[in-house]
DNA sequence: CTACCGCTGGACCGATGAGTCCATTCATCT
DNA sequence: AGATGAATGGACTCATCGGTCCAGCGGTAG
């Protein structure tokens, strides 16, 4: 696309990001056509290109970070203020509520596996996401640190570690099972335990 | 294929799943075409549709079902005997060394999420896996329970899923950053409370 | 008004890859 | 030996899909 790009131009844009994402997530990325975004947003091949001169790889890698920029949004601002029992609650419901409306279309997951190994720029933005995920969640556990709430002799960073796996791998487990158990599960019981070392 | 395999025939055929297995493990499904499983196989296309009669959806389903079977297979004989601390720390240190080992290369990851969502047949493996692993797990944890070891009044099943799902977001985290850090933190402070609520 | 430049439509191309088909070889049993 | 059926080789077809190209449209500045 050239430098200079009209209001109608970034509204277009933005559509075709969109639907791009919307059809990744529906139907994963080796189900998603150019032509299939084409037809979804309403666009023509030529404004594929235009929009996105390097092509599919600029375009999914151009969706994979909208996706993860989503991710944490969604779980504001409670993430970002857990300074209170009532807050990791908060916090934790809502994970638990966005990953059930969610069901099996996982943006996440979708992209990390299906090209996860090979582009190094979308290493980049999941790596990136993970490590502001669990840095917010290491502030967490050091405000209640602070607060005397959390046993002091607790390793924040390897506990915010600890609870990162336990949600990621209760998504995985419900994209499989469609079950919730396990992600409820990770996070109370990750829950629990900081709650356990105040004493 | 014909209902009956000589034993050529059955070597063939083993031959043609586990270089595909090997071709999608390092590669990718994306990336696995029945012209590399061919070649890496030294086999024609005749032979591939002789022994895989629906073709490429069929070979892939066999290579995910060899793949899952090796997941417990390779945690044995500890996953199948947790009676005790030494035993839960063997098996925690396998599994990582196993998955250090595996590298990038993670099989189910990789059939999971990119087959994942479509294909239920694959959901069936995958699930029947997990519900296998877990199984495992709160087996241990109850034969723990009757030794006095861990609290009788822990849901062992819970905190096996707990514990699984941690399992499985240490092995993303891995796949994604390279990092074994999220993988032991979250074996270690599972094992750790239960350990904890022996007292 | 008009010239410029971004925006749009869609035909077209070339590569890739799944799946088909038939001819040939090989092993085994009578 | 000969027959039967499995095993094999590989050329071929057909669909899909990413990417190219060029012609036409439209809004805006001068």
């Amino acid at each position: 696309m050239s430098a200079t790009l009209t209001a109608k131009g970034r509204a277009t844009r933005q559509r075709i990001l969109e639907g791009a994402a919307a059809q990744v997530r529906e139907r994963g990325v080796a189900n998603t056509s150019l032509d299939d975004v084409r037809a979804v947003t309403s666009t023509s091949k030529s404004q594929l290109f235009h929009y996105f001169p390097e092509g599919k790889a600029q375009l999914l890698l151009a969706v994979a970070q909208h996706e993860a920029d989503r991710v944490l949004a969604d779980q504001q601002p409670f993430l970002g203020e857990l300074t209170s029992w009532r807050a990791w609650q908060a916090w934790r419901d809502l994970v638990v509520e966005r990953y059930r409306q969610q069901g099996q279309h996982c943006p996440l997951s979708v992209l990390t596996s299906q090209l996860g190994p090979t582009e190094p720029a979308l290493r980049t933005i999941v790596v990136g996401l993970l490590e502001a995920w669990q840095g917010q969640i290491a502030a967490g556990i050091r405000s209640m640190q602070a607060q005397g709430k959390v046993g002091a002799s607790l390793d924040a960073d390897r506990s915010a570690a600890a609870l990162l796996a336990g949600i990621q791998g209760g998504v995985v487990v419900m994209l499989a099972t469609g079950e919730m158990t396990h992600l409820e599960a990770a996070l109370d019981q990750a829950i629990e335990r900081l709650r356990a070392s105040a004493g």
